[in-house]
DNA sequence: ACCTGAACACCGTTCAAGT
DNA sequence: ACCTGAACACCGTTCAAGT
């Protein structure tokens, strides 16, 4: 990114090190980690809706300005704090076999979006938070799905597989609850499905029990409050068994 | 939904009916219908980013507070957008076979994303959203589900599978473009994989040809300018044959 | 270099007023 | 019932000014 250090200073920095030695100046407040910090703190704990400049800003005691030198923009912003919560899915760099190393990969995913949820809406959705994952990660990923008898176009296929299914089942896993009127809203929900008819939803009807709040579009809770955890598990399963099958068929060339 | 038609009145639509009839009146410009269009418009061209109420009473030639008569609230407007897009994502009633109904049910979904990528972000990332699957789509779902040999537990298994995956992907496909500085973000993604070193990254610079712009986080166009043809096909594959052994696997009671 | 401080155009929502 | 119109608190960003 060109300018995502303070201004257009990037290609600077060696003088602007010794511009500051030489002023003998160390008394910055702010520094881009703090504040990308900072914004993390604010998401977690008041969501998405309620994260603003100005409430940043007054978190850290300093005018809202002040915020925006170090990282130019409220996307800027966001986008920096993806890249901190997904700076630890780092995948094992060890394993058995590439369906263990996919196991724990999709493993600490989920627990990376389960300590972060209210950022959940921003990842995957936002090309600009997709640089978050580094060619370390990357690397790794192709390392072990070419282990895994994946090449060439294949092995697009096998990562684009792997990476749409790690992000996508977690991500809505731990979607945002509505910001106000929960209570309706919830209420609303168990009445509706309350009132299902068996007649023209029997499939439905038959298994509501086993369905409600358990499963996707039938819920008014997300994994926060009620996780999906066999779901998941079989969802895992079946993306790695389905790889095995595409790795066992012939690659054309 | 208690209150998502004009305020509080839900519950007395006959009444109001029966005014209506009474005073003669049929001089009504707007409509909850109309509004939700207008505002599905307005995303399609300008973008989730530049969607205000204001400009979107704009473009209806009403005043803000007009809209909000039939639409209470912005978040609700955004829920009925996303349920206006996926309410043509029915699944076929007859098909082949299970596989079959899941292979069309995943095109068609993928389709619809297609047509309204600026609603991508919104849809399986906010629970409010996902009122907009009907019940209709569920139980066809469900039906093509058992009819596979999922049964109870295992059954929700296969539905949040199937869910998750067929909402996943194609949400991450057409993720949001930055909404300013594209061309400095595309030029500065270009440069960065131009510069992997080979020695550090040794699999992903192999295979830097087949990656570039083709695979998630490596991409600087989204699904609109670089559709994800193929891979997309292989995802599906691989979820159908990881569905179709763990059907095979005992069903334990 | 780093932050203050004022200013600007815009936003969503509330509330009173019209018809 | 349906919409106007003004008002309110808040927002992100720009730009000049301080040190």
């Amino acid at each position: 990114m060109p300018n995502d250090t303070p201004r257009a200073r990037s290609k600077l920095k060696k003088v602007a090190a010794r511009d500051k030695v030489a002023s003998g100046r160390a008394d910055k407040s702010l520094s881009k980690e703090v504040v990308v910090a900072a914004a993390l703190t604010e998401i977690d704990r008041h969501g998405l809706d309620n994260f603003s400049l100005r409430n940043l800003a007054k978190s850290l005691k300093v005018f809202p300005t002040a915020v925006t030198w170090y990282v130019p923009g409220r996307g800027q912003i966001l986008a920096e704090v993806v890249k901190l919560v997904l700076s630890d899915i780092m995948p094992p760099r060890f394993y058995d076999s590439w369906q263990h190393f996919l196991r724990l990969m999709f493993e600490g995913f989920r627990d990376t979006i389960r300590r972060h949820p209210n950022v959940a809406p921003l990842i995957g959705t936002q090309l600009i938070a997709n640089q978050a994952i580094d060619f370390d990660f990357i690397e790794r990923l192709l390392a072990a799905l070419s282990h895994a008898g994946f090449t060439g176009q294949r092995l697009v296929w096998a990562y684009n597989i792997v990476v749409a299914g790690m992000v996508g089942f977690s991500t809505q896993e731990f979607a945002q609850l509505p910001s106000e009127g929960i209570k309706d809203w919830r209420e609303d929900i168990k009445e509706r499905l309350r009132g299902v008819p068996v007649a023209k939803y029997p499939t439905l009807v038959k298994n509501m029990s086993l369905l409600r709040n358990k499963a996707f579009t039938l819920r008014w809770q997300n994994g926060t409050d009620a996780p999906l955890d066999a779901s998941f598990a079989a969802y895992v399963d079946v993306i790695i068994k389905g790889l095995e099958i595409l790795a066992a068929q012939d690659n054309p060339t």
